[in-house]
DNA sequence: CTCAATGCAAACTGTTTGCAACCGC
DNA sequence: GCGGTTGCAAACAGTTTGCATTGAG
């Protein structure tokens, strides 16, 4: 769908930098972009765009849900003892409480990754985000 | 096994900095913690204990083996266009190239956590990484 | 014409680095 | 004592914010 009808609706105004952004996000499909990769692409297209622009654009689109970001390594350093056994986590989105996820499709993937890449996979990193316990609980005495 | 052999059989040292470390992860195990949190925890044990003294160590621990990153949300932000369709990525370790990857277990995953715990999960993220089919090739090149 | 959106520069946060003092081996 | 390790402070990178100006509706 058109960008500039889906800010319309929402009450957003529809600015040339916004476009370019888009467009830039939109010929890059597929491909995870930094924001100074999307500055540098849309300040062509957009001169004088500041890389600022690019970061409030972007919060707004991943809102709309018109973009997502996308989780790859070097994020927020987060250390954990090396116990060997391998695991995942789910983060829960309200109050950070983290629970341990033992399940791990890894290696199907890995299988599946095999049969339709030539990628050699040799580590990986998954979360899953949501809410825990406690604060469902708390969620729901709110409202009841 | 004990922190102090791992070090010094790799021709580290053995300081208390490293030891104060060691402990907070052990004691915290399963758990991500931030280095500035084991600055903090590790300050206690070891007085006038520098926040950059946590990183290095932290960087060891990883270099071998002792410890792990761990990528939660809030890492550094890349964007995509959301097409709608999910799918997951895989980086590769030596030139950045990024493979889209379409297969995801992620409702067997949920479905396993629904049975073993109470937490509700609204979204994830995944990321294979090893290397891709180009640098594989210049390896054996320079290799062979 | 009004107020959301922008560009700039400065602030802020998390992380890294240069260097002199320190201390494990 | 040698050289790896540390703490400090300053540097750095990525991101956010305050504010006057601009421009979409």
């Amino acid at each position: 769908m058109d960008v500039g009808k889906r800010l319309r609706s929402r009450g957003y105004r529809v600015t040339a930098q916004r476009e370019a952004i888009y467009d830039v996000l939109e010929e890059n499909e597929g491909k995870p972009l930094s924001p100074e990769d999307i500055h540098a692409m849309a300040v062509v297209k957009h001169t004088g765009l500041g890389l600022c622009t690019v970061y409030r654009t972007l919060d707004l689109f991943c809102n709309l849900g018109i973009a997502f970001p996308v989780h790859l390594k070097g994020g927020h350093g987060y250390y954990e003892l090396n116990s060997g056994k391998h695991h995942h986590h789910m983060e829960c989105l309200s109050c950070g409480a983290v629970e341990l996820l033992e399940a791990c499709m890894i290696d199907d993937i890995v299988e599946l990754v095999r049969d339709g890449s030539d990628f050699l996979v040799t580590s990986h990193c998954m979360s899953l985000f949501g809410y825990c316990p406690d604060c469902l609980e708390q969620n729901r005495e709110r409202k009841g």
